[in-house]
RNA sequence: GCCCGCGUAGCUCAGUGGAUAGAGCAAUGGGUUUCUAACCCAUGUGUCGAAGGUUCGAAUCCUUCCGCGGGUGCCA
């Protein structure tokens, strides 16, 4: 929280002394202040003076020291000390009594933490995981839905309207062959023209499974081939996704919307979006194919929207799909999670939605890479047509959703992660996780033992951190507004695992020094109590936000 | 070939202009008649893939090269 309110001393006490000088020409983001490193003796640090040579010809030094005394003058009560540090650092050390009473506040209401953030007024959609129903998640597809659902969560927290959606491809060539698959499994059903099955055909289990299920409720008789293929299909998707919705269940993910490729047929979506592109002579009919003149745009090369046997290719169903994000359902932003494979399909996605009015720092596309998997040595291929691969299901449950959950948030989602089997199963027990979730049972229980000393929390004017450890705890603590507001910004979660590995490392060290609760000692006990308070309610957060259980007991 | 991402400790990874580059795991040694030992304390390791450049300052930005993965379909 302190980060912030130092900037803005910087900020004005630079319009103040040069007011010529554009803040966002002095660093990328305009942040001038930054946590100091352990090393040195103070809190906060700003290297404004430093980067201000650049502009003002003097001593780096000197600069500080010309700041220094609008700083001082203004100095606020949470700031103790400024100090000028060589090469021209200027050092920020915050009050301990300020620590202190921000603790109190945050260990007695418990509301504060569930009010740090405004609502933001703005509608914003996530759309993650979106697995083709042809087949069960595999493990790959745990990242996405990890990363996915804790962003959501931390956006929402932050204060936007979020909603969850699953865009449900049940169009296409790939679901047409599913359905044949599936029939070919099916030897009651006898079709007079033989479906050749080819290489492209979905195998593994799950087909023969489904064909089984489905035998009953398909009746051979009074109706046609083709309706026999099409309820086929449609009833195979449907048990996919039951299965699918039951799996992401099981890793505490949940969708408010599933949104389904079919309606933008069957409402026209998809004649409107090619109008409107026509509308600005961006399509084009050739050696009959209907085009998107995406090189005129930019892009590399142009794109197919209609092929030539009329069907429709998947990027003219994600054109009118994202068409009625905006333009129908008017949602102020969109974040999609896309797989690695799909990395290439941004650029052409991002110029149709540009071309349709959407401004483009409104769709964020985040990819999220490649997951290998390994088993000891040995490297296991992904392939869902010949149904070799490990399911999201196996590893969640072999693995159990919580440990998973961390292991994937903990990465960030740009570099390949290398996710070995064996290892997941045999290292559970070393996962950071359980070392979280022991602070938080620990903490649980002391404050249930605390209660004992029947103390009235509410007769307590301040508390008193006097310990190094007490006050660095404290000062974590009042960092976490800063975690969140910059996983907001970035749309990146996985910080939050470190912070709150971190907050719970300086947690077991404390408690293993110092005893707690000390009735000899009441005035002592009341603000470790309060600080431990303040600590179990930020962890519970952390947790809460990770989607991770906060045990009691452990 | 071209496009995107990555290359940091033995392993898995944070850090993306700022101060002496950090965690977890693994390794070694110690710790509780005391609020939960799934814990704590101590000990080490780095050509930040390579070279050049920009800068007061580079793991971080630029250029070239090397390595790994992905994309480059009238597939999804």
């Amino acid at each position: 929280m302190y980060t912030q309110k130092i900037q803005n001393l910087i900020v004005s006490s630079l319009k103040k002394r040069y007011p010529n000088i554009n803040i966002q020409s002095l660093s990328k983001d305009g942040l001038l202040v930054q946590k100091s490193p352990d090393s040195i003796d103070s809190d906060y640090g700003s290297s404004v003076a430093l980067r201000l040579t650049k502009f003002v010809k003097k001593h780096p030094m000197d600069i500080a020291d010309i700041l220094y005394k609008y700083l001082n003058d203004t100095k606020p009560d949470f700031i103790d000390e400024i100090k000028i540090i060589n090469p021209g650092y200027l050092n920020f050390s915050i009050n301990k009594k300020h620590i202190s009473s921000n603790i109190k506040t945050l260990a007695l209401n418990s509301g504060t933490l569930d009010n740090l953030f405004n609502k933001k007024n703005r509608n914003i959609q996530i759309e993650f995981v979106s697995a083709n129903p042809t087949g069960p998640l595999h493990v790959g597809h745990i990242r996405g839905a990890v990363y996915g659902s804790a962003l959501s969560k931390i956006l929402n927290y932050y204060g936007f309207n979020v909603k969850n959606e699953y865009y449900v491809n049940d169009a296409g060539n790939q679901i047409k062959e599913f359905g044949i698959s599936i029939l070919n499994q099916m030897p009651n059903i006898k079709l007079k023209n033989k479906i050749n099955s080819n290489e492209d055909s979905y195998k593994g289990a799950y087909i023969s499974d489904l064909a089984h299920s489905i035998q009953n409720e398909i009746s051979n008789l009074e109706i046609s081939e083709q309706e026999i293929i099409g309820n086929v299909t449609k009833i195979g998707v449907q048990k996919m996704l039951d299965i699918i919705k039951k799996d992401l269940n099981n890793l505490n993910v949940n969708f408010d919307n599933w949104f389904h490729e079919t309606q933008l047929f069957s409402d026209k979506t998809l004649d409107q979006v090619l109008k409107l592109l026509s509308d600005k002579k961006l399509i084009l009919k050739q050696d009959g194919a209907t085009w998107f003149l995406s090189k005129k745009l930019g892009d590399e090369r142009d794109n197919v929207l209609i092929k030539k046997d009329l069907s429709h290719t998947y990027f003219f169903s994600d054109i009118a799909n994202h068409y009625n994000k905006f333009c129908i359902r008017k949602f102020d932003k969109v974040i999609n999670i896309w797989g690695a494979d799909h990395q290439g399909h941004i650029k052409r996605t991002k110029l149709a939605m540009e071309s349709l009015g959407v401004k483009s720092e409104n769709l964020e596309i985040k990819i999220s890479q490649m997951v290998t998997i390994k088993k000891g040595s040995e490297k296991v291929k992904i392939s869902k047509r010949s149904g070799e691969y490990v399911t999201l299901s196996e590893i969640v449950t072999e693995v159990g959703s919580d440990a998973c959950r961390y292991f994937f948030l903990s990465r960030t989602p740009d570099s390949q992660l290398t996710f070995d089997i064996e290892l997941a199963k045999s290292q559970n027990a070393s996962n950071p996780i359980y070392y979280i979730q022991y602070a938080h049972a620990r903490l649980t229980n002391l404050i249930e033992n605390a209660k004992k000393l029947n103390i009235d929390f509410n007769k307590i004017s301040e508390i008193h951190l006097e310990s190094d450890k007490e006050i660095s705890i404290a000062k974590k603590i009042l960092e976490f507004p800063e975690v969140i507001e910059q996983i907001a910004k970035e749309l990146e979660p996985h910080h939050i695992t470190r912070y709150c590995l971190e907050l719970a490392s300086e947690f077991h060290s404390y408690y293993q020094s110092e005893k707690i609760i000390d009735e000899k000692e009441i005035k002592k006990t009341v603000s470790k109590i309060l600080l431990s308070k303040a600590i179990l309610n930020t962890v519970k957060k952390c947790l809460d936000l990770m989607m991770i259980s906060s045990p009691k007991n452990m």
